[in-house]
RNA sequence: GCCCGGGUGGCGGAACGGCAGACGCGGGGGCCUCAAAAGCCUCUAUGGGAAACCAUGUGUGGGUUCGAAUCCCACCCCGGGCACCA
C-alpha cells in the first residue's frame, strides 16, 4: 500500500530524466520526425497560469507522439531581447542583462518543476552574441538581397517606449502593441526590411496552411490587404487652366466609375501640393490643411468616424475618360503611405468622397445605379452628364448599371465587373492606365531607438555612405557598460560608434540603432535544429531533417505580429538557398487566454494566480492535468479553484486503483475466473477509453481524453466492485492498470513514471514505451440497447442481439409496450432500423 | 461597416444528422466513524406526477429530414480582429 506524494516523487523524477538525458534527441533516418514547439516566452519574471497552459499542451503533444514512435524534437528557449529589461533596469539600477538572465534561470526552474521534456542542450537566448550573430549574419545576407533599404518617411513613435514602431505594432486605435501609449507621427530616416516583396507570397501560400485556424488566417489576409483595380493617369492643368503634360497618376479598385469624378485629391503630405499653391490665393487656405494633419498624431488622423477637411489648390487636372476638367483639393483623408498619395474622388460611389462633396458643396454626379434605383427609367441609356447631383444621403458603392459614362453606359459596374475591365482596356490603349495592384501591407520597420536589442551591422561612413558590416566581423556585439538607468542607448557611447569604414578605411559611424526584437524571434525555431552551430545560423541538413515545425502552439496575440515575420523570413531564406520549404508552421495551435473572474490576469490588477502555489499544494501532475481538462485548448478559460480539489481526487484515484491491483496480483500468475459478461464489460470500457483517449489527444481536446480517463478509471472501479477481489480476473486488471499508467504518462508524467516503477515494478521509462494499442473485437458487444422512437420520440428500449435481422428488430420494437401505446388509432406507415443505433417508427 | 469565432443544466463543458447534458465541479440524501477528514453508495435540466410516465427544452423565427444542438435561410445577442487603404 502506497500513497500518492507528488512533492516527493516530481523532483526525484526530473532528476533521473535530466541526468539519465531522456529528453535529449539527434536526428534518426529510422524513426519519423515530429517538431513540438510553443512559442518561446519573453523572460518577464515567474511563469504565469498562460504559460502553464501552454506549455503543457506541447509537453502532453510531444510525449504522446514520442509513445506513438515518433523521433520528436521539443526545445524550449528565451526571447531574450527588448524594453521591459531596460525598464526594469531602470526601476531597479541594476542591468538589463543581470534582470533578463535571473529571470531566465528562475523561468527554467519553474519550468523543470513542471516536467516539461525539453531538450535543454538546445536552449537558446537570443540575447547572447552566439545568437544574435546570425541575425546580424541573416540581415546581411537580406541586405545583400536587395531586401534592406534605410530610407525616410513618417513612421509610428512611441513617446513612452522612446522608440519607432513597425505598423503591426500599433494596435487597436493607433496605441503602442507593448505600453499601450498613444503613437505619434514623425519623419524619420530609418531602416527596412522589404516584407512586401513577398505580399503576394504571404497572402497565397495562406491557402496552403491547412493546419492553421481560419481566424489566424482570415487576419493575416485582412492585414496583407490585397485591392485590384487600375492605375490611371491624370493631366494636371497649369494655373489658368490650360492642361500640360504633366501626369499624375491614382490607384482606384472602381475605374468603372471614372465618369463620376467629380474632383481630385492629394494627400497633405503630397509632394506637389506646395509647388500648386505657392504664392496663390489659395495657399493660405491649403496650408492650413497641411498644418493640421501634420500637428494630429497618427491616432487623431486615423480615428474611426473624423469630419474630413481639405481646401482647394486653384488648380485643375484633366479627367482622360472624358476630358473633363476636375479640381485638386488637399484632402486630410488621403493618405500618403497608399497608393500614389493622389485620388479620383467619385462621390456618387464612395462614401468618403460623398461626405467631402456635401461638406464642400462639390456635385455629385450618379454614374452607377443600383438595380431598382428610381433614378433608373430617367437615366437609364443617358450617355452624356445630364444630373450634377443626387438627392441621396449616401453614397452608393455597390454594383449596378452604369449611366452617364458615355460608350460605357449601360454596361454592368461593380468589382471587378465588366465596365471595370472596359474601362481599363481602353486606358491602356491610349496609354493612360492600366490593371494595378495594391497591398495594405507595408515594409516591416525593423530599427530601434533603443539598447537592450541585436546591433544593426552597419557602418555610416562620410565617404561611402552606408556600408554592411563585413560578415567576418560580426558579431557586432552589444556593449555591457551602458547605463540606461541614465537614459543612455548606444549613440550615447562613442566607444561603441566611433569606428572605421569597412571599405575605405577612413573614420566612420557606426549605426547606433538595434533590431526590432521580432526579428530576433522570427528564426529561433530553425536555430533549435542545430542550436550550438558557431560556423552557421544553422545546418541547412539539419534543418531540412527537422523543419517545418509540425506543430506550433501559441497565443492569438501573435496572429499577425510573429506569425506573419516567421513566415516571411522562412522565404527569404528558403531564397537564399538555406531552407527547401516555403512555410515554417505546418500546424497551428492557438491557446486561448487564462482569465480569473472574467479578466485578464495581471500583475498590476493584483489578481494573478500563482503556478507556485498550486504546485506546492497539489504538485505538477495535478496542476497539468487540471488546466488541460478545464476547457478545449483554443477557448479561453477562467480559473477556479474548486475544480482542482477534484482533480486531486482523480489522480488519487487512479493512484489507488494502479497500486491496489499490483497488490493484489503480484503472487497470482494466471486468471482466477473464466471472463465471463462483467469481463466483457470492462473490457469494452477500456478500450472504448482506449480508443478516445488516443484519438482526442491527436485532435487537441484534451478535456475529453481525460474524461474518457475518467470513464476508464469508474469502469476499473466498477468491475472491482462487483465481483469480489478473490474471484477478479487478475490478469485483466493487470493489463488495465498498466495501460492506465501509460495513457496517464502524457499528462502526468511523473505520478505515471513513479508508479512503472516502484509500483508496478516495470523497468525503462514509462515515457519510453509504447502507447497501449486496444482489441477493436474488443470494443463489440453481444448485445445493443435501441431507441425506439414513434414519430421522432423516444417511446421505449429494445435490447438485441447486435446482429439481429431487421425483420426480427421491427417485430419486436412494434410490440414494446410503450410503443403499442403510443400506436393507438394509429397506422405504421414505415420503419426506419439503423443498425446499432436506433429504431424510428412513422405512424399516422 | 467588413471579416472571423461563439450562444447547450447552478458552473466548466460533452455529443460522425440518431437516447441532449458524457466527464468533472457544486448541491441534496445515505453508508463508514465516538466525531471529523478521507473514502464509498445514490439523486441532481425544467414543469406536472407517489410512480410508471407525460409535456417542455440546445439564442429567436422559418425550412430540409423518418429524425436537427448539428445542415439551409433570415434575424437577435456576446467576444475578437480590421477599419478614411481610394
Amino acid at each position: 500500500m502506497t500513497k500518492y506524494d507528488p512533492l516527493a516523487i516530481e523532483p526525484k523524477w526530473q532528476e533521473t530524466w535530466e541526468r539519465d538525458g531522456l529528453h535529449h534527441v539527434t536526428e534518426d533516418s529510422a524513426r519519423p520526425k515530429k517538431y513540438v514547439l510553443e512559442m518561446f516566452p519573453y523572460p518577464s519574471g515567474d511563469i504565469h497560469m498562460g504559460h502553464v497552459r501552454n506549455y503543457t499542451i506541447g509537453d502532453v503533444v510531444a510525449r504522446h507522439a514520442t509513445m506513438r514512435g515518433f523521433n520528436v524534437l521539443h526545445p524550449i528557449g528565451w526571447d531574450a531581447f527588448g524594453l521591459p529589461a531596460e525598464n526594469a533596469a531602470i526601476k531597479s539600477g541594476s542591468h538589463p542583462a543581470t534582470w533578463t538572465y535571473a529571470n531566465i534561470e528562475t523561468q527554467a526552474a519553474s519550468f523543470r518543476r513542471m516536467g516539461f521534456s525539453y531538450d535543454w542542450d538546445r536552449a537558446v537566448r537570443t540575447c547572447d552574441p552566439e545568437y544574435y550573430r546570425w541575425g546580424q549574419w541573416i540581415f546581411l545576407k537580406a541586405w545583400e538581397r536587395g531586401l534592406v533599404e534605410r530610407r525616410s518617411s513618417p513612421v509610428n513613435w512611441c513617446p513612452s517606449c522612446k522608440t519607432v514602431l513597425a505598423n503591426e505594432q500599433v494596435i487597436g486605435d493607433g496605441v503602442c502593441w507593448r505600453c499601450k501609449s498613444k503613437v505619434e507621427k514623425r519623419e524619420l530616416e530609418q531602416w527596412y526590411l522589404k516584407i512586401t516583396e513577398y505580399s503576394q507570397e504571404l497572402l497565397d501560400d495562406l491557402d496552403d496552411l491547412t493546419g492553421w485556424p481560419e481566424r489566424v488566417k482570415a487576419m493575416q489576409a485582412n492585414w496583407i490587404g490585397r485591392s485590384e483595380g487600375a492605375d490611371v493617369v491624370f493631366m494636371l492643368c497649369d494655373a489658368d487652366g490650360e492642361p500640360t503634360d504633366e501626369r499624375i497618376t491614382v490607384f482606384t479598385t472602381r475605374p468603372d466609375t471614372l465618369f463620376g469624378c467629380s474632383f481630385f485629391l492629394l494627400a497633405p503630405e503630397h509632394p506637389l501640393v506646395s509647388r500648386l499653391v505657392a504664392g496663390t490665393e489659395y495657399e493660405a487656405e491649403v496650408m492650413k490643411v497641411v498644418a493640421k494633419a501634420a500637428s494630429e498624431s497618427a491616432v487623431e488622423r486615423a480615428g474611426g468616424e473624423k469630419e474630413k477637411t481639405g481646401a482647394f489648390t486653384g488648380r485643375f487636372v484633366v479627367n482622360p475618360v472624358n476630358g473633363a476638367k476636375v479640381p485638386v483639393w488637399v484632402a486630410d483623408y488621403v493618405l500618403m503611405d497608399y497608393g500614389t498619395g493622389a485620388v479620383m474622388a467619385v462621390p456618387c460611389g464612395d462614401q468618403r468622397d460623398f461626405e467631402f462633396a456635401r461638406k464642400y458643396h462639390l456635385p455629385i454626379p450618379p454614374v452607377v445605379l443600383a438595380d431598382g434605383d428610381p433614378l433608373l427609367p430617367s437615366l437609364g441609356g443617358v450617355k452624356e452628364l445630364v444630373l450634377e447631383d443626387v438627392e441621396w444621403e449616401v453614397a452608393c458603392p455597390a454594383e449596378g448599371t452604369l449611366v452617364q459614362s458615355g460608350r460605357f453606359t449601360g454596361m454592368r459596374g461593380g468589382k471587378k465587373s465588366e465596365a471595370m475591365h472596359a474601362v481599363t482596356d481602353w486606358l491602356g490603349e491610349r496609354g493612360l492606365g492600366e490593371e494595378s495592384v495594391n497591398f495594405r501591407l507595408r515594409d516591416w520597420l525593423i530599427s530601434r531607438q533603443r539598447y537592450w536589442g541585436n546591433p544593426i551591422p552597419a557602418v555610416h561612413c562620410p565617404t561611402c555612405g552606408l556600408v554592411p558590416v563585413p560578415e567576418d566581423q560580426l558579431p557586432v556585439v552589444l556593449p555591457m557598460d551602458v547605463d540606461v538607468t541614465k537614459g543612455e542607448t548606444l549613440a550615447d557611447h562613442p566607444e561603441f560608434y566611433e569606428t572605421m569604414c569597412p571599405k575605405c578605411g577612413g573614420a566612420a559611424r557606426r549605426e547606433t540603432d538595434t533590431m526590432d526584437t521580432f526579428t530576433c524571434s522570427s528564426w529561433y525555431y530553425l536555430r533549435y535544429c542545430d542550436a550550438r552551430n558557431d560556423s552557421a545560423p544553422f545546418d541547412p541538413a539539419k534543418a531540412g531533417y527537422w523543419m517545418p515545425v509540425d506543430q506550433y502552439i501559441g497565443g492569438i496575440e501573435h496572429a499577425i505580429l510573429h506569425l506573419l515575420y516567421s513566415r516571411f523570413f522562412t522565404k527569404v531564406l528558403r531564397d537564399l538557398g538555406l531552407l527547401e520549404f516555403d512555410e515554417p508552421f505546418t500546424n497551428l495551435l492557438t491557446q486561448g487566454m487564462v482569465k480569473l473572474d472574467g479578466a485578464t490576469m495581471s500583475k498590476s490588477r493584483g489578481n494573478v494566480v500563482a503556478p507556485e502555489d498550486m504546485i506546492a499544494k497539489y504538485g505538477a501532475d495535478a496542476l497539468r492535468v487540471y488546466i488541460l481538462f478545464m476547457a478545449p485548448p483554443d477557448k479561453d478559460l477562467d480559473w477556479s479553484y474548486e475544480g482542482l480539489d477534484g482533480m486531486w481526487r482523480f489522480l488519487n484515484r487512479a493512484w489507488r486503483l494502479v497500486d491496489e491491483t499490483a497488490e493484489e496480483t503480484s503472487n497470482v500468475l494466471d486468471a482466477v475466473r473464466m471472463p465471463g459478461p462483467v469481463e466483457k464489460a470492462l473490457r469494452r470500457a477500456v478500450a472504448a477509453s482506449v480508443a478516445k483517449c488516443g484519438d482526442d489527444i491527436e485532435r487537441f481536446q484534451f478535456n475529453t481524453a481525460i474524461s474518457a480517463l475518467m470513464e476508464y478509471v469508474n469502469a476499473a472501479y466498477d468491475y472491482r466492485r462487483d465481483v469480489p477481489a478473490d474471484e477478479r480476473d487478475h490478469a485483466l486488471m493487470r493489463s488495465v492498470a498498466r495501460d492506465l499508467t501509460l495513457m496517464l504518462a502524457p499528462f502526468a508524467p511523473h505520478m505515471a513514471e513513479e508508479l512503472w516503477h516502484e509500483v508496478l515494478g516495470e523497468s525503462g521509462s514509462v515515457h519510453r514505451t509504447p502507447w497501449p494499442e486496444f482489441d477493436p473485437a474488443a470494443l463489440v458487444a453481444d448485445e445493443v440497447e435501441l431507441p425506439v422512437q414513434v414519430n421522432g420520440k423516444v417511446r421505449d428500449r429494445l435490447t438485441v442481439a447486435v446482429d439481429a435481422a431487421e425483420s426480427d428488430i421491427v417485430a419486436a420494437a412494434l410490440a414494446l409496450p410503450n410503443v403499442v401505446v403510443h400506436l393507438e388509432g394509429k397506422t405504421v406507415r414505415k420503419v426506419v432500423v439503423i443498425p446499432g443505433k436506433l429504431v424510428s417508427v412513422v405512424a399516422g
